[in-house]
DNA sequence: ATAAACCCTGAAGTTAGCTATAGGGTCAAG
DNA sequence: CTTGACCCTATAGCTAACTTCAGGGTTTAT
């Protein structure tokens, strides 16, 4: 298969394709005496195991020290893998709440404009953002 | 009061302070017979209103729209400032929903995994990023 | 008067994850 | 046999928000 269909398989660009292989993600496949890329079915394995860890919130660095494990698995124990998950889900847990508080003090300043036609010359958002320590 | 006071008063680096000043967020000030620039307590306002909303998620582009309507502000009503913090507001909801859907979807897939110190040859969860179409 | 600490500009580098461009070779259909 | 779709490489560009660097002038303290 070359990379045109590969891409049309999985729904990524062949662009990010070759991207992914210059990036050590995914290996570089045999090449036709023509020098095209030549992929296996296994192929995809490697691309749907990257959609689906940048999915949950892996980066493409982790997701390349995800894979290496992958493809030495018998080599590595499931605890490791599990830490990795785990440390991800807190990761995903401080960036929620990092986000939660950014909600929490805004809606509060936000709660405290009138939001009416008249003019923004007191508005009580822009003073909050002028004068407080927020 | 020159860059390297303002600086320290605001806790923003100098090159921050004149990158800001380069993008057009803060008004650029006089300077000093020999080029240095010359600031006021009012300068103060500029950064600390540019960190307030920094800190409820405001990319700088939109500080720089927030700042434009702030030292015009006579001219515009509260309903304009509410309806771009209500915005942001949504956008908040908009990535924590995005994020919790992440952390749900990477729970349920590890929580499939032992955990264990045996080898991942099996590890549920290399089978899933592997397999599946989450 | 000299050295440390400060200031200036303009340009380039950083991270992440691509996307686009230039310039060229290959393959399949009609 | 040529046209269009496909493939190749290497390099540059994109966004965001800075940071660093090179090279040089100024102020302040001793």
């Amino acid at each position: 298969m070359r990379i045109g269909e590969l891409s049309k398989q999985c729904g990524i660009p062949v662009e990010t394709i070759r991207y992914y292989e210059k990036e050590g993600l995914i290996p570089a496949p045999p090449r036709s005496a023509s020098g095209y890329r030549e992929y296996s079915k296994a192929s995809m394995s490697f691309l749907s195991f990257i959609q689906s860890a940048k999915a949950v919130g892996f980066s493409l660095k982790e997701c390349r020290n995800l894979l290496s494990i992958f493809v030495t698995r018998d080599a590595h124990t499931c605890a490791e893998v599990k830490d990795l998950s785990e440390q991800k889900l807190e990761d995903l847990q401080t960036q929620m709440q990092a986000l939660a508080n950014m909600h929490q003090t805004l809606k509060a300043i936000s709660d405290a404009c009138c939001g009416g036609d008249e003019s923004a010359a007191n508005c009580a958002i822009l003073n909050k953002f002028e004068g407080s320590e927020t």
